[in-house]
RNA sequence: GCCCGGGUGGCGGAAUGGUAUACGCGCAACACUUAAAAUGUUGUGAGCGAAAGCUCUUGUCGGUUCGACUCCGACCCCGGGCACCA
C-alpha cells in the first residue's frame, strides 16, 4: 500500500493542473466548458490582497479557500467557472510599507507578487492565472486614467477647495471613508473619539486644500434604492445605508434682522435643514458654523466682529492642531446686532458661531431647540439661553417588573383604594408614565384600564400648590396593562405617607396629590406654564427628543407632533427635503504611488477664461482632460518618491513629467501632480479581469456582457463603505454614460468572517500573525484547507489556534487508507440499504452547507459519511461520491485517489453528485416518547406510522407504562414520525 | 448614545418549536507493542445512585406552548460598526 505522501502529491498536482489550465475557462466561449457538461459562466471572485510584503497570513488562507471552495463546487455542477487573482499593488497602503522597509514600492511589488503567488499555488487554489493582473502595471492604470477621464467628460469630476482630511504621517489627504474613529468609549465627559488615518493610524488634521473630488453624492438614492435588489449580507447593507446617511425635513428660511435698522432693509435670511420642523416654535436661537460664508458676509452689521472673527479663528485653527481628545463640551459666541426671526411667531432670537455645527452637512446653519435637541439643550445650558418646550412626551406605561424604576410622584385615596401615578425613565429617554390602583394592604395591582373605568375614572387631574389648574389629555393605548393620563395637579404635598414612602425612597421631594375626574371635565385643554413645570420636573437634565403632542405652538398645540412637521413646514414657506450624510469622494493624493490624474492646467487658458467645460463640473478655467490618445499618462521612476509634506506630490519637483502642453491652444502647461487614490484602482478590477489582454479597451463588450455583473463575490467586511460603495459608484456612473449595461457590480456578496488569534486581530504590531506556509509544509495543503474551513463558520470567523488540526489530518490519513483498500479491489458487493441513506444524506447536507458557506457543518456531514462506510464497508461506486464531495476543501489527495481509481479526467471537472430526496429520508426513524413533554425513550419504527399505532407501540415500552400507571392521559401529542407527547396530570 | 452580531461541555463549535451538547480537539481506560509514538476500541455536561434510573443544565428574570437554545417582554455581559449629521 502506498504512503499518504502529501507534499509528493501536491507539487505534483499543482503542477499538472497548471499544465492542463484546468482552472482557465474559456472566457470567449464559455459555454462549453472542457468539453463535459453544459454550463454557463460563474464569476466567482474574491477581494484581491494588496503587496505587504511580510506575505500571506492565515486570514488570507481562510478568506481565499472560502471562495475556493464555493468556486470548486460551481465547477463541478457544470458552472464555467472563471477565479481570477491580481494584486492591488497602486497605492498608499503598499507606498508605505516600501518607505518602511526602505525599497522602491516597484520592486517590494515584484518581490511580494511573486511570493504571493507562491503562497496561493502552495494551498491548491483554484485561479485562472492567465488572468493576473497588477494595478500597479501601465496597460492597467492606462485604464484607470481613462475611468477619471470619463468621470471628468460626463461632469463627475471637480476640483475644489474645502477644509480636508490631511494625514500628517502619510503627508496627504483623506478621504472621509478612509478617516475612521479610534474608540474613546462614551462616558460621562462626552469624549469623542479621535479621526485617524485608516493606513497609519495618525490623527488626522483638517486643511483647506484644493482637490479633486467624484461626485458620489450624485449617486446617493440609487446607492440606498439599489440595496434593496442585491444579495449582500445584512451587516454591508446596513453599514452603506448608515454611511449614505438619508435624513428627510424641511429646508426652512429664517429672515435677518439688523439692530440698525427695519426689518425692511434685510432680504438676507438664514437657510436650514431640520429634521424636526414640528418643534419650529420652540427654536429660540440659531447657530452658523463657523466656516459659514454669512459671517463675513455680515462682517459691518456684527457689532463684536472682532470677538467673532476671534473665535473663527480659534475654531478653525483648532481642527489644524494636533488634538489629543476632542470633547463636546460646546463653544460659541453670539453675532451681536444681528438678530433672526423665528417665522412661526415672529420672535426675534440671537444668532451664533459654533463649532458644534459643521459646514459640510446641510446649509452649514441649524435653528436651535433647546427643548428637543440634545446638543442645543447643552449650548442653552451653558450660554443661558430660554428653553422652550413645545412637545409633550407621549407616555408609555409600566409593564412587569419594573418597580424599582418607578417614582411614584402622585397618589389619589377612593375609600380604601389608593391610585398612584409614577414617572420614570423610559427607553430612549422617554418619560414613562403608568400607574395602579393599590389596596390598603395588598399589593400593588396592575392598573387596569377597566379596572379604572370601571371605578369610574377616565381622567386624572394633577396640581401643585400655588399653580393653575390643568389637565392633560387621557392616553389609553396599550391594550394590556396601566394607564396613560394627562393628569390635573392639585396641590403638591411635601409630606410622605407611609404607605409609599418605600417606593418614594430618597430621589422624591414630595409628590403631587392627584384626583380623578371625568372626562367631560377634561376636555383638552393644555396650559403650557404648567407643562413646562412638568417637563423641567421630570425630564430636566435631559431633553426629550422624542416625538409627541404638540404644546406651546399656537394653533397646532395638541396635534400630534407627526403631524405638525409637515403642516408648520407650510405655514412657514419651507420645503420638503432629503438630506444625505454622504460627501463626495476625495480622489486626490499627494503621493507617488498611484496614478497620476490625467489632467492639465494652462495658465494661458485659464488666464482667458478658457477651459474644458464639462456640464455640472462647474467653470475650471484652463482645465482639461488629457486626450485619450495620450493614456497613460506614465508614471516616472524616480527614487525621492517619499512624500515630501508640502501639500504637493514628489511629482510635483519632477520637471520632466508636469512640464506639457495645453491640448487647446498648445501652450506651456502644467499637468496635475497628484494621483489617483487607490481605492479608484480597486473601485472597477472586476471589469477588467475577463477583459485583461484587450489592449484597445478597458473592458471588452461581449466579454463583459458574458461574464458580469460578478456572480459571487467574497470579502471582508472592513471595506463596507470603501471599496464596496466606490465600486458601485462607478459601475453606477458607467451605466449611466451607456458604457455598462449593468447597475450593480456584485450580484452576492458574502462577507467573511476575521481570524483573530488569543482574542485579538491579527496584526504584526501585536505579534500574533500566523504565517500559513509552515501549516502547509508540515501538514499538507488539503489537511489546512481543510482546517481552516472546519474552524469556524466561515461568515463568523473565529480564534486561530492549531490544536484541532491533527483532527483532520487523521480524517484525511483514513481516506487515504480507504482508497488503497478499494483501489487493491478490497470492497464490498453491493451498499446496504443503511448506507444507501446515508450517502444520499450525505449529498444533500454537503451540497445546502456549502451554497450557504456553512463549510464547518458540511465537513463533519463528511467525517460522518467517512465513519459510516469504515462501518458498513466502502467500494468505488460510494467511496467515489465520497471524492466528489471532499474535492472542493481537499483537491490534491482527491485528485490523486481519483486517478488511482483509474480515472482518466480531473475529479474537479466531474459532475456533483446527486441525491434523492426519498433515499436520503430512509425507512426507519428514531421516534421520540415523552411524558409531559420530558424523554422518556426513544423506539425505532417504521417511517410514516399513524398516530394510533405509533401510541399502542410507545405505551408498551416499559418506560412509558411505569411513568403512566396511576396516572390520567389527558392529552396526546403526536407528530409525524417524531414524536409522541403523553400529557398525564 | 444609536445600529448590527454573539453568549451552549475543559476547548472550537452543532441543533426546520420536538432526543440539547452533532462533528472535532482534549482527557481517561483498554487493545496492539519489549516500550513509546502512531493506530484502533470504548467512555467523557453536572449532581445523586451499587445499578436501573432520577434531578438539574444553552448569560439572567419572566411569558407563550403539550413541549423553548429556538418565539415574545425586560435586563446583564462580550465583540464589531457609526457617532456634535440638526
Amino acid at each position: 500500500m502506498k504512503k499518504y505522501d502529501h507534499k509528493k502529491i501536491e507539487a505534483r498536482w499543482q503542477k499538472a493542473w497548471q499544465d492542463e489550465k484546468i482552472y482557465e475557462p474559456d472566457l470567449k466561449k464559455a459555454e462549453k466548458p472542457f468539453g463535459t457538461t453544459q454550463g454557463k459562466p460563474f464569476y466567482n471572485l474574491m477581494m484581491f490582497p494588496y503587496p505587504s510584503g511580510e506575505g500571506l497570513h492565515v486570514g488570507h488562507a481562510f478568506a481565499f479557500t472560502g471562495a475556493d471552495v464555493y468556486g470548486r463546487k460551481k465547477r463541478m455542477e457544470g458552472r464555467d467557472v472563471f477565479e481570477p487573482m491580481g494584486y492591488d499593488s497602486f497605492g498608499i497602503h503598499a507606498e508605505n510599507y516600501a518607505i518602511k522597509i526602505n525599497e522602491h514600492p516597484k520592486e517590494l511589488t515584484r518581490k511580494t507578487t511573486e511570493r504571493y503567488e507562491a503562497q496561493l499555488k502552495s494551498m491548491g487554489i483554484g485561479y485562472a492565472w492567465d488572468e493576473r493582473l497588477l494595478t500597479s502595471d501601465a496597460e492597467y492604470y492606462k485604464w484607470t486614467q481613462w475611468i477619471f477621464m470619463q468621470m471628468w467628460k460626463h461632469g463627475l469630476a471637480y476640483r475644489k477647495k474645502q477644509a480636508v482630511n490631511w494625514c500628517p504621517s502619510c503627508k496627504t489627504v483623506l478621504a472621509d471613508e478612509q478617516v475612521i474613529l479610534r474608540g474613546v468609549k462614551n462616558d460621562p465627559e462626552q469624549m469623542r473619539g479621535i479621526g485617524v488615518c485608516e493606513r497609519c493610524s495618525s490623527v488626522v488634521k483638517k486643511k483647506n486644500l484644493e482637490q479633486w473630488f467624484f461626485r458620489i453624492t450624485k449617486y446617493a438614492e440609487k446607492l440606498l434604492q439599489n440595496l434593496e435588489k442585491i444579495d449582500w449580507s445584512e451587516k454591508i447593507k446596513i453599514a452603506q445605508r448608515n454611511w449614505i446617511g438619508r435624513s428627510e425635513g424641511a429646508s426652512i428660511r429664517f429672515r435677518i434682522k439688523y439692530k440698525v435698522s427695519s426689518i425692511k432693509s434685510s432680504d438676507e435670511y438664514i437657510e436650514v435643514f431640520t429634521t424636526r420642523p414640528d418643534t419650529l416654535f420652540g427654536a429660540t436661537y440659531m447657530v452658523l458654523a463657523p466656516e459659514h460664508e454669512l459671517i463675513s458676509n455680515l462682517k459691518s452689521k456684527i457689532s463684536n466682529f472682532k470677538e467673532v472673527e476671534n473665535y473663527v479663528k480659534k475654531a478653525r485653527s483648532k481642527t489644524e492642531e494636533e488634538r489629543t481628545v476632542e470633547t463636546k463640551d460646546k463653544t460659541g459666541v453670539e453675532l451681536k446686532g444681528i438678530k433672526a426671526i423665528n417665522p412661526t411667531n415672529n420672535e426675534e432670537i440671537p444668532i451664533f458661531a459654533a463649532d458644534y455645527v459643521l459646514s459640510g452637512y446641510g446649509t452649514g446653519a441649524i435653528m436651535a431647540v433647546p427643548a428637543h435637541d440634545e446638543r442645543d439643550w447643552e449650548f442653552a445650558k451653558k450660554f443661558d439661553i430660554e428653553i422652550r418646550n413645545v412637545i409633550d412626551p407621549v407616555f408609555s406605561t409600566f409593564e412587569g417588573k419594573t418597580e424599582e424604576r418607578e417614582r411614584v410622584v402622585a397618589l389619589v385615596e377612593d375609600g380604601d383604594k389608593v391610585l398612584t401615578i409614577n414617572w420614570g425613565p423610559g427607553k430612549g429617554g422617554r418619560l414613562l408614565v403608568g400607574g395602579g390602583i393599590q389596596s390598603s394592604e395588598g399589593p400593588v395591582e396592575t392598573a387596569q384600564r377597566e379596572i379604572a373605568e370601571e371605578a369610574g375614572y377616565t381622567h386624572v387631574k394633577l396640581a401643585e400648590i400655588g399653580q393653575e389648574t390643568v389637565h392633560y389629555k387621557y392616553f389609553s393605548h396599550n391594550k394590556k396593562a396601566g394607564f396613560h393620563a394627562h393628569v390635573k395637579i392639585l396641590h403638591f404635598k411635601l409630606e410622605k405617607k407611609e404607605r409609599v414612602a418605600q417606593k418614594l425612597e430618597d430621589n422624591e421631594k414630595g409628590w403631587f396629590v392627584v384626583e380623578w375626574i371625568s372626562k367631560e371635565q377634561a376636555g383638552r385643554e393644555i396650559i403650557d406654564p404648567l407643562h413646562n413645570y412638568v417637563f423641567q420636573k421630570f425630564i430636566a437634565g435631559k431633553c426629550y427628543a422624542g416625538t409627541g403632542i404638540m404644546a406651546n405652538s399656537g394653533k397646532f398645540s395638541g396635534m400630534d407632533s407627526e403631524e405638525a412637521k409637515w403642516a408648520i413646514t407650510k405655514l412657514v414657506g419651507g420645503e420638503r427635503k432629503i438630506q444625505y450624510r454622504l460627501r463626495d469622494w476625495l480622489i486626490s493624493r499627494q503621493r507617488y504611488w498611484g496614478a497620476p490624474i490625467p489632467m492639465i492646467f494652462c495658465d494661458t487658458c485659464a488666464a482667458a477664461g478658457k477651459g474644458e467645460y464639462p456640464s455640472a463640473s462647474g467653470e475650471m478655467h484652463g482645465w482639461y482632460a488629457v486626450p485619450e490618445k495620450d493614456l497613460p499618462v506614465e508614471l516616472p521612476f524616480i527614487k525621492e518618491f517619499r512624500p515630501q509634506g508640502k501639500n504637493e506630490s514628489p511629482l510635483a519637483s519632477v520637471k520632466e513629467f508636469y512640464e506639457t502642453k495645453c491640448p487647446a491652444c498648445g501652450a506651456k502647461a502644467r499637468r496635475e501632480t497628484d494621483v489617483s487614490d487607490t481605492f479608484l484602482d480597486s473601485a472597477w478590477y472586476f471589469l477588467r479581469y475577463p477583459s485583461v489582454h484587450n489592449e484597445k479597451e478597458a473592458w471588452d463588450k461581449a466579454l463583459t456582457k458574458k461574464w458580469l455583473p460578478v456572480n459571487m463575490y467574497i470579502g471582508g467586511a472592513e471595506h463596507a463603505v470603501l471599496h464596496l460603495l466606490y465600486s458601485r459608484f462607478v459601475t453606477m456612473a458607467f451605466h449611466d454614460f451607456g458604457i455598462l449595461d449593468f447597475e450593480e457590480p456584485f450580484s452576492v456578496f458574502r462577507a467573511h468572517g476575521l481570524l483573530i488569534k488569543d482574542g485579538a486581530k491579527m496584526s504584526k504590531s501585536k505579534g500574533n500573525v500566523v504565517n500559513p506556509d509552515e501549516y502547509v509544509k508540515n501538514f499538507g495543503a488539503d489537511a489546512f484547507r481543510m482546517y481552516l474551513m472546519f474552524l469556524a463558520p466561515f461568515e463568523q470567523g473565529g480564534d486561530f489556534r492549531d490544536q484541532g488540526i491533527l483532527g483532520i489530518t487523521r480524517f484525511l490519513d483514513r481516506v487515504w487508507k480507504m482508497g488503497m483498500e478499494v483501489s487493491e479491489g478490497k470492497e464490498i458487493e453491493k451498499t446496504n440499504s443503511e448506507t444507501e441513506t446515508l450517502i444520499h444524506q450525505t449529498i444533500k447536507k454537503v451540497t445546502g452547507d456549502i451554497d450557504g458557506l456553512q463549510y464547518n457543518t458540511a465537513i463533519s456531514a463528511l467525517m460522518v459519511f467517512l465513519s459510516g462506510l469504515e462501518k458498513d464497508g466502502a467500494n468505488r461506486e460510494n467511496f467515489e461520491i465520497l471524492l466528489k464531495l471532499l474535492a472542493s476543501f481537499a483537491p490534491h489527495i482527491t485528485e490523486e485517489l481519483w486517478y488511482e481509481l483509474g480515472n482518466k479526467t480531473s475529479i474537479h471537472t466531474s459532475a456533483w453528485p446527486k441525491f434523492d430526496a426519498a433515499l436520503a429520508l430512509g425507512d426507519t426513524i428514531d421516534f421520540v416518547i415523552q411524558v409531559n413533554g420530558k424523554h422518556r425513550g426513544t423506539i425505532n419504527i417504521r417511517r410514516g406510522i399513524g398516530q394510533d399505532e405509533a401510541e399502542k407501540l410507545a405505551r408498551e415500552t416499559e418506560k412509558v407504562k411505569t411513568a403512566l400507571a396511576g396516572k390520567n392521559v389527558h392529552k396526546v401529542v403526536f407528530v409525524p414520525d417524531r414524536l409522541i407527547n403523553f400529557v398525564v396530570q
